[in-house]
Formats: C-alpha cells, structure tokens, sequence
RNA sequence: GUGGCUGUAGCUCAACGGUAGAGUACCUGGCUGUGGACCAGGGUGUUGCGGGUUCGAUCCCCGUCAGCCACCCCA
C-alpha cells in the first residue's frame, strides 16, 4: 500500500510551530479579554452563497480558490476561506444586535484556500480572527491597531510596517472609480495583460500590480484619497489623530486596497520583508454595509485577522516552562512495582513524571533522560529499595540526594528541593 | 491556474549508466547501577510513485504526486 501522505497545502504541525501557534493565542488572548473580546467558535463548514455573497462573487477567493463540493442532500457546501462571513452570520443568528450594542468577538481556528501553496502560504491555514459589530466611531479602528501593537510587542516581532488607508464608501468610492478608468483608458496600453482585466472588473487593484510599467502609470494616477466624500474623509481624520494618541506608528499609503468587496473607509495591512512575496500577515479594515448585505439590520463592523503561520515565522519570542520536568529510572522488577504509585502520586500533585517502558540499563535511561531534558531524576535499586530510599539527581548540578521511598510523599519533596 | 528549481536514511546531503554512501541523529557496548565528552560497533532505505530506454537506471526519457520559489491572488 502505498504511504498516506496529506493532501498538497496541508499540514501535519507539532513541536515548535505549534508552540509559536500557542505562545500567539495566549499572547492575543490576553489582550483582547483587556478589550472586552469574547470567544466565539464557529463552523468550518457553511453554505456556499454565505461567502459569494459576502466576499463578492468577482473576487478571486470566490471565483477559484474556495474548497466547495455539493453534500448529499444537494446543498452547495464551502470550506471556510476566511472567518469574516461566518461571523456575520453568527452574529445575526444570534441575535446579538438586540442584546447588545457593540459585539467584540473573535475566533480562531483554519480556513481553506485552493491556491498553490508556497512560502507562508497554505490550503489549510489558520487565522485569529478579530470582530467588532455596532461602533462607528474611528476610535475603534485605532484601538484595534493598538492592540495589534501590543500584540506584536510582546510576541517579539520587530520588523513590521503598518500601512492604513481609505478605501471610502460605496458613494465615492463609485465617482472615484470612473475618474480611474478614464485615467487608466488612456494609458492602457502601457499596461500589462492583467492590469487591462483589472481596468474592466476592479480597477482599485492595478495599484497591487508588481509590473515597473504598471507601477509608474499609477504613480500618477487620481488618488481616492482625494475624492473621499466629507463624512469619509472626517472619520479618516479622527482615525489617524486616535492613531497617534495612541502612540502607534503607522503609514498613509494611499494606494492600499484590499481583495475582498466588503471593505469600506479604513482599511489596513500589517507586513514584514521577512516574509517573502506573501508580506503581509495581518489584514483587515472597517464593513459598514456588510451586516445589512448579508439580511440584518444597518450595522457598522471592523475587523481584522492574523495569518498564524505567518506570525509564527516572525515571533521571536520561547514559550517557557516554569514546571521541572522529572524523570524515574527504574532497575528491576522490585523497582518496577513503583512506578504506578509514584505516576498518581506525581498526577495529584499535577507534576508531570517520564519514563521507560522497557527498564533498560540504567545508562540507557539517563541517556533518555538527558534527551528529554528532564530537571531531575529519580534512580530507583535494589539497593535503595532495601535501604526504604530513593535516590533523587539533579541532572544540571549531578549533585544526588535521598529521599523516604513514600509515593506520596515524593513529589512535595521533590518540589521542595528543586525550588532551591 | 502559469513558470522555474528540487525529490536518496529521522535530518542535511553524496554516489561516471555498473552491488546505495557520508555527516548527524538514533541504538548497543566500553562503564555488569549514573546523562552530555570520548572510543568501538550497529544502516535504520520501496532512491516519492508509475511506465519507458538499456544486459543493467538513484543517474537518461515520459507521466504523475509532492516540496520550494516566483506570478495571479492573499493571512
């Protein structure tokens, strides 16, 4: 039979990329519970026309990347490609625009994308996923920001870009985009094949074009930013003064859009050079008809999300284990007969205790016990079984002492002698 | 979806078309009851998979799968 081996773009993840994952979790844990955030799991699995209906059915996520397949009752199922949809959806199944006015929420768990996998890029990925429902006010988008910032602070991450902008309202962003096509007409044939596909479906995305001809023809292109509408314009101005009230330092960069439809007024990106082609590891912005779109009543959103593996890539910060670690060496039958009292004694005392099954030389077991980078180890004999002791080794100092062959009592003694 | 590079031991990588190797890791012993260093021994393998060419393929050819990198796009 041949070897069963993941599918291309998943993953089997452990060791120290798990640890990064958990280090990143208990980190943004901690600061979204100071905000007010509350948890919240959702199903990987929705019907399809949740996220066309939301992402925009134009978008690339939609039209080639979503893991759909029809379920046996007909219905059009798809894989989460990103948490924002089937938040909505919780939100407005939960009724929670009646019982409160703003919902700070946030998840965390995989999404599923069909793409080709490469550098910080997967099929199976996984996000923390940060939503705020019911506040206009701009003050919202700069606390996200801040917290952000302490996010990464405390993770380690250092070389990091935050660049804001505006995307505007449907109103002007409507006027905006037909000034842009008449702009980008007259130059379209100094642009690339995708870029003239862009000019017809999503013009705002011949800005994220790589081509050096494409790059200068929209260096001088009109810029939305100068054709917000006053009420967009004011919350961008409030935003970028609560930005700096904050402390936090970001960057205008007025050509910053986004890949997916719902977005409105701020938008912003989080990005490292040391992340390859895919830079940006933090992404989200503010959706102000969203709610209303996907059937629920008028209500402002803004949010964001964490590329996990991307983060992990980039915190430099360990995870620490406080707990010694122990280990029981074991020579001989006699011996043998304490290992279980000695595991519930440790289990009790919530210490944790690693061993052999096998009861291999001694050597053997040390051996393995310096592989597991155990603390301390406990060497149990004939010898000491006769004399009613234990022998206990620090394995850093090899400095050895005894202990009363008492289970119960082994752990507290333990302790007590490696707090030293 | 497109293009380039790459698939050999757990890991990093060798091997002119001629019996698959090294370093490291791991196991055992030296030390019959004490880890790391040292010494000796041990190869743990469907050379990704399937075909083809050949007396003979890890090597050449085709296909396929996977990985990496870039594009498209995105966290």
């Amino acid at each position: 039979m041949e070897k069963m081996k993941t599918l291309r773009g998943f993953r089997d993840i452990s060791g120290e990329e798990l640890g990064k994952f958990r280090l990143i979790e208990a980190v943004s844990r901690k600061h979204l519970r100071l905000l007010g955030f509350s948890e919240m799991d959702i199903p990987i699995l929705e019907k399809t026309e949740l996220f066309v209906r939301s992402i925009g059915d134009t978008t690339d996520i939609v039209e080639k990347e979503m893991f759909t397949f029809t379920d046996m009752g007909g219905d059009s199922l798809t894989m989460r490609p990103e948490a924002t949809a089937g938040m909505v959806r919780a939100y407005l199944q939960a009724g929670l625009y009646v019982k409160e006015r703003v919902s700070k929420l946030f998840t965390i768990g995989p999404m599923f994308r069909h793409e080709k996998p490469q550098k910080g890029r997967f099929r199976e990925f996984h996000q923390l996923d940060v939503e705020v429902f019911g506040v206009d006010d701009p003050l919202i988008d700069a606390e996200l920001l801040w917290m952000i910032h302490g996010v990464l602070t405390e993770l380690g991450v250092e070389n990091y870009t935050m660049e804001v902008n505006s995307v505007g309202c449907p109103a002007c962003r409507d006027t905006f985009r037909r000034v842009l096509v008449d702009y980008f007409r007259t130059k379209s044939d100094l642009l690339c094949e995708d870029c003239n596909r862009r000019l017809e479906r999503n013009p705002l995305r011949i800005f994220d074009c790589k081509h050096g001809q494409c790059i200068d023809v929209s260096r001088g292109s009109p810029l939305l930013f100068d054709y917000l509408c006053g009420d967009c314009k004011v919350h961008l101005d409030v935003f970028l003064r609560h930005i700096t009230d904050f402390g936090v330092l970001v960057t205008m960069n007025k050509r910053l859009v986004r890949g997916l439809d719902y977005y409105t007024k701020t938008v912003f990106e989080v990005t490292s050079d040391e992340l390859g082609a895919q830079k940006a590891f933090i992404a989200g912005g503010r959706y102000d008809n969203l709610v209303e779109e996907m059937g629920g009543p008028k209500t402002p959103g803004t949010g964001f999300a964490i590329g996990m593996e991307r983060l992990a890539l980039l915190a430099r910060a360990e995870p620490t284990n406080i707990v010694p670690t122990y280990f029981f060496a074991y020579l001989g039958e006699r011996a043998r007969g304490y290992l279980v009292p000695l595991l519930k004694a440790f289990a009790d005392a919530g210490l944790p205790l690693a061993y052999t099954y096998d009861g291999r030389s001694l050597k053997s077991q040390m051996r393995y016990a310096d592989n597991l980078n155990a603390d301390f180890v406990f060497i149990l004999g004939d010898d000491e079984i006769d004399k009613g002791i234990v022998v206990l080794r620090d394995m850093k100092t090899k400095a050895q002492c005894e202990l009363l062959l008492e289970p119960s009592t082994i752990p507290r003694e333990a302790l007590k002698l490696s707090g030293e």
